[in-house]
DNA sequence: GTATCTACCGGGAACGATTGCGGTATCGTT
DNA sequence: AACGATACCGCAATCGTTCCCGGTAGATAC
C-alpha cells in the first residue's frame, strides 16, 4: 500500500496488482477503478512527437508520408513494379536515399513466408577442410540472393539439435550439414523434413535420411593410395581412420581392406585404429601402431591432419619418412605441401563440394515443397604423389 | 480477347488488363465491371481446409485453437508468464511438444524490433587467422542468445559494402569489423552509427570512427621481435609489410624501425615492403628482398603465411635459415610450428580477440541506443622462438 | 457522347508473434 | 452483503512489408 499517482485523477493510494505484467508492477486505483501501470521513467515522453528515437530506420510509411502518397504505392515503386509512374517511382527512390532507408527484410520474410536465408552446420571450423566447403557454399548462394547462416556444432550432438531449433525458429530456407561424428540418432535432422525443408549433406552423410549428398569417391581414392603405397615397395600397410559410424571412415576402410586384398597382402585388425579427428587422439593412434611389435612399414590415414600427426610423431622417435614408413594422406590441406617430407595426399575437391552441395539444395527450393528424389553426387578424387610415400630403393 | 471464367458470374469474355499484375495477368469482366486475376493452378484449394500445405510450421494460433484457448494466453505460456494457470500452461507445452512447434524468429524480433542477430565481416576465412577469431566471437554470442551472421568482403569494399546493406536490412544488433585491406572510405560503416546499430574494431581497426576496438600491442610486439632478431646476431634486418592504410601495419613498421633505431642499426627505405598479405604476392616481396645487392640477413614479417613464403622461398633458392637468414612471423598459425624450421613469431591471442570483441559489443548493445565512449582494447603478444631466428655462432 | 481501356494509385488484410489494457470469476474480509 | 483483492485470461493494436482488390481519371474507340 502506497501513494502512487494514478494516471486518471490525482494522486490516490494504490496496491501491487495483477502479478507483475512483463516485469513491471501493475497497480490498481481504488477511486477511479482501473488498473495503470507506471511509465517507463527512461522515456521522457515527449508528446506529440511520433517517433523521435535516435537510431530509428526510416520504414516505407516513412516514404510514403514524406511524399503524401500510400505505402503500397512506395513498395511497389521499390520493386519496380510496372503499375508506377515514373516520376513517383523516382520520387519514392530519391527520397528512400534521403532518408537512408533499408528495408526491413524480418518483414519481408514475414509476410513472404520466405526468408531468403540458408542454414549450414558444421562440426567446427578450423581445420582447413570446412571454411574452404563453406567459402564455395557461400559464393553460390549470394550470387542467388540467399544469405547463410553458419552453425558449429562442436563435435556435440547437443548443440547440433540447438543448431536445428535455431535454423528452424528462423525459417531457413534449405541446410547443409556436416554431422558429428558421433550423431547416431536423427530425428532432429528429420524435423527439417517435416517442415519441408530441403537438406543436403556433404562429407559426413546420414544414409537414414533420404536426403540429397554430396561426398568424394572415398572407396577410390583410398583404394589409389594405398594401391600407389604398394607400388612404392610397403607391404605392412596400416590405417588410422575415422570414427566408425561415419560412412566416409567405412569407405576408406573398405579401399584400404580391398586393395590389400587386391594385392594379396595381409591386413591385421590391430593395424586399424580408429580416431577421433582431433590432433591429440590422431598422435597416440600413430603412437600406437608404430610401437606394435609388427611394426607397419607404411600408414594411410584417413585425412590430412591426422597424417601430419603420424608424419610429426614419426619424425620425433626418429623413424625416417619415407624410407622406413611411407604415409599418405586424405585432403589436400594446405599443410601438407609445406611439412617435410611433403605429404603424398588425396585430394578431394573442397570448394566445389560446397558450390555443388548448394547448387542442389537451390534446385530442390526452387521446385518447392513436397519430398523430390534426392540427389547423390560424388567427386573424384585425385592421388597427389610428394615425398611421405616414395622410395628410391624399395 | 479469350474466353475466361469470370470470378463473379458464368463465363464471359474478358481482355487483358492493367499490364499484369505481379507476373499475373489481369482481365477485366464487361458485364460484371469488374477486374480480375487467375488463381494459381498449383493451389488446387479444397475449402474448408483453412493451410493444409504440406510444409506447414504450427503457429500459437494453431496451439490456441488446438486447445480453445487465446493466442496470448498461449504466448504468455510459452515465456512462462507468471499469470497463467499451472494446468494451462502445461497443457499449452504438450501441445506444442505435439504440433512441433518453433516460434517464429522472424516474426518475434519484428514486433520486439530485436533481431538478437549479430553481424560479423572479415575480409576471408581460410587462412587461421580469422575462423578462430570467429569461434570465439560466436561463443561469446552463442552464450548470450544471440545468432551470428558471418559474411565475408572478399577483401572487395564493393562487396563490403553490400554486406553492410544486408546486416542493415537484417536488423543485426551490433556488427564485428575487420575491414578490407583497400577500405579507404568509411560512408558504410557510418551507416551503422545513424541506425544506432554498435560496431567494435578488431585486428584491422579504421581509426575515422569513433567506435571500438580490439587490438595487439603490434608495436611492442614488432619491437620485440626485431631485438630478438638483434639479439641472434642479424643486423640489416628487413621487413615485408602489409597493407600501408592499414593500422597494424603502421604499428609494425614503427617498432621494427624503433628497435632498429634504439640498437643504432640501418634502415633502408628498400628493405621495407608493402605487400597486399596474399601468398603469392609475400612470395614475390621475399624474391625482391633477397635479390637485393645489399641483401638483408634478417627478415620480419607482418603475418605468418607471409613469412612461411619467405621460409619456403629462400629455401628454394639455397638459402639457409636461420644461419643464413632469420625470420620471424607474426600471429603463431598452426604451420608455423610445423614448418622446418620452426618458424619464431610474435603470438596473438587470437580466439581472445574474438571473445573481448562479442563482449565489449554486446556490453554496448545493453546499454542501449544513443553514443557510448568507445572501448579500446589492446591485447598482449608473447613472442614465440623458434627455430628460424636462432643461431648458435652469430 | 458513351462505352471501353489503360495507367496509376489507395485501402486494408495478411504474415506470426508480443503486450497493454481491461474483463470475469473466485475468494476473503468486514 | 458488499467490497476489495487476486488469479487468469481475451481483445486488439503493433512491428514493416507485400499484395489482392478495387477505384478514378484520362485516353481511345465506336
Amino acid at each position: 500500500m502506497g501513494m502512487i499517482r494514478c494516471t486518471k485523477c490525482g494522486q490516490v493510494h494504490a496496491i501491487a496488482k495483477s502479478g507483475m505484467v512483463r516485469g513491471k508492477q501493475r497497480y490498481y486505483c481504488k477511486d477511479c477503478h482501473i488498473y495503470f501501470t507506471l511509465p517507463d521513467p527512461g522515456n521522457t515522453g515527449v508528446a506529440g512527437t511520433k517517433r523521435p528515437r535516435p537510431g530509428h530506420i526510416a520504414t516505407i510509411l516513412d516514404i510514403a508520408k514524406a511524399l503524401n502518397i500510400s505505402k503500397s504505392t512506395v513498395s511497389r515503386a521499390l520493386q519496380g513494379h510496372t503499375d508506377i509512374k515514373k516520376e513517383t517511382r523516382e520520387a519514392v527512390v530519391k527520397m528512400a536515399g534521403k532518408l537512408d532507408y533499408q528495408p526491413n527484410l524480418l518483414a519481408k520474410s514475414l509476410v513472404k513466408s520466405k526468408s531468403n536465408t540458408i542454414g549450414i552446420i558444421v562440426p567446427e571450423f578450423v581445420n582447413y577442410f570446412f571454411p574452404a566447403v563453406i567459402m564455395g557454399a557461400q559464393e553460390i548462394a549470394s550470387e542467388a540472393g540467399y544469405n547463410v547462416i553458419i552453425c558449429q556444432s562442436q563435435e556435440s550432438v547437443k548443440t547440433e539439435i540447438a543448431n536445428t531449433k535455431v535454423l528452424l525458429a528462423s525459417r531457413v530456407e534449405g541446410v547443409i550439414i556436416s554431422m558429428t561424428r558421433e550423431t547416431s540418432d536423427f530425428d532432429h535432422f528429420k524435423a527439417f523434413g517435416r517442415h519441408g525443408v530441403p537438406i543436403v549433406f556433404f562429407n559426413r552423410i546420414c544414409e537414414k535420411i533420404p536426403a540429397s549428398r554430396v561426398m568424394v569417391n572415398d572407396y577410390e581414392g583410398a583404394y589409389n593410395a594405398v594401391e600407389h603405397l604398394i607400388a612404392n615397395g610397403y607391404r605392412r600397410i596400416a590405417h588410422i581412420s575415422g570414427p566408425p559410424n561415419l560412412r566416409l571412415s567405412q569407405n576408406r576402410i573398405n579401399g584400404y581392406l580391398d586393395a590389400l586384398k587386391a594385392h594379396k597382402l595381409p591386413s591385421h585388425r590391430s593395424w586399424i585404429i580408429h580416431h577421433d579427428l582431433t590432433a591429440a587422439n590422431a598422435s597416440d593412434s600413430a603412437k600406437k601402431l608404430l610401437s606394435l611389435r609388427s611394426r607397419p612399414d607404411a600408414i594411410f590415414c584417413v585425412n590430412d591432419p591426422a597424417a601430419i600427426q603420424t608424419l610429426l610423431y614419426a619424425k620425433s622417435i626418429g623413424i625416417k619418412v619415407p624410407d622406413q614408413l611411407g604415409i599418405v594422406g586424405f585432403s589436400d590441406d594446405p599443410i601438407s605441401s609445406i611439412i617435410e617430407p611433403q605429404l603424398t595426399t588425396v585430394k578431394q575437391p573442397v570448394s566445389e563440394m560446397g558450390q555443388i552441395a548448394m547448387r542442389i539444395l537451390l534446385d530442390q527450393i526452387k521446385l518447392g515443397p513436397g519430398p523430390h528424389k534426392p540427389v547423390h553426387t560424388k567427386l573424384l578424387t585425385n592421388l597427389i604423389v610428394r615425398q611421405s610415400s616414395v622410395r628410391d630403393h624399395p
